[in-house]
DNA sequence: ATACAGTTTAACCATTTGGTTAAACACAAA
DNA sequence: TTTGTGTTTAACCAAATGGTTAAACTGTAT
């Protein structure tokens, strides 16, 4: 039986910060706001981490890490390449269902500071170095795919995979608007139409 | 031969409004930073529109009506099925290439505002009512294209139009650091790549 | 020239914001 | 009980921010 202990100050800190920031960037983001959410007075926000920017350093680098580390999968050599990529697509999928703004964070705080980026991939990219590219280019010189543009790929991939979760407060709108509930919407569906793009564009 | 005339105020407001508020959203945008990018004095801005809020919504509701706008062309009965949504992916994506924030701005603020986004979306969404899911939905009943997931179609074809833009911060890097030159990417690649895909989904 | 309306500006104001501080609190060791 | 250390709080501060104002400027009609 574990021991219930109430959540550490620090650590309901940082939750509250991950919300707020994602929602409203670093500049929009208010300290205030990050104390409420946390249910703490303000003062501890500085107590625990210097400043604003000190907090949101923190709070970047995880979710760079976070965001590379869904990219491990890939280096499972012992697995034919496709189906690497469907390994990487469900992992990626559920990803994004647990953390569906931190594709638009990221994002957005890189074409705000593009300096920032530099300074913490080397931090937050994966080890292995085992990039989805490499991986492609690998199948198609040893003849296991079709011959095709890597990076169109890659960008397509991504594509599908991201933007339905960081589009849905529009899709929410629009489908319920004209059709479909959107709540209908899971991920398995979206796995599945993925496949079969992969499935379509990998195959010879 | 057209007579030279310097730009309104008022144009050079909306103008710096516009990249303002799409880089920061509402909340984290400041109006000293729109007026000095427009080159005025701050007090201009509250002169022409009276507070920042007016002048947010201004931006946002042409951005709504710019996006909207878009299907527009999806209305054209002459054309088939498959070549109506390939004019609609070439038509969306020219406008993702001249406006590449777009996306992100109004899905950004929907996702912190929901109310806004039913206020404004009577006075943005397209006035003839033909949406892509009801075109499916047709080509499905008269057997024109195979039978879909219309919702799932919509929102893999949004994803693969609209995701490579507004990610271009991310891939610019990624890909730079991986491999190829991010500058090689053009749009007519990616209609190439997603009107296959539209083919390989459709055709029966 | 003069009067007038629309436009632009610098100086200013009230509120909000990130950040500080000193005192209060909690709690374990002596 | 006392001492000491880490934690939490209310009160506070300086700077930034959205917004106002009254005066200055610009051009045009009289």
């Amino acid at each position: 039986m574990s021991k219930l202990k109430a959540q550490p100050t620090e650590d309901k800190i940082l939750e509250a910060a991950k919300e707020v920031f994602m929602k409203y960037g670093l500049y929009g983001a208010r300290m205030q706001d990050i104390a409420d959410t946390a249910g703490i007075n303000k003062a501890l926000l500085h107590y625990y981490f210097r400043s604003k920017e000190k907090l949101f350093d923190k709070i970047f680098e995880g979710a760079l890490v976070k965001y590379f580390q869904q990219m491990d999968v890939l280096s499972d050599s012992s697995l034919p390449i496709k189906q690497r990529v469907f390994k990487y697509i469900d992992n990626i999928i559920d990803f994004y269902a647990e953390y569906p703004q931190m594709s638009m964070f990221i994002i957005k705080e890189i074409s705000i500071n593009p300096e920032i980026f530099k300074e913490k991939v080397s931090v937050a990219k994966n080890k292995k170095g085992t990039s989805l590219i490499n991986i492609l280019e690998d199948g198609v010189a040893k003849g296991e795919i079709k011959k095709i543009d890597t990076s169109m790929f890659l960008i397509n991939l991504q594509s599908l995979c991201s933007y339905p979760f960081l589009a849905s407060p529009l899709f929410k709108h629009v489908l319920k608007v004209n059709h479909k509930d959107w709540n209908d919407f899971n991920s398995n569906k979206l796995k599945q139409s993925v496949k079969t793009f992969v499935e379509n564009t990998l195959s010879k």
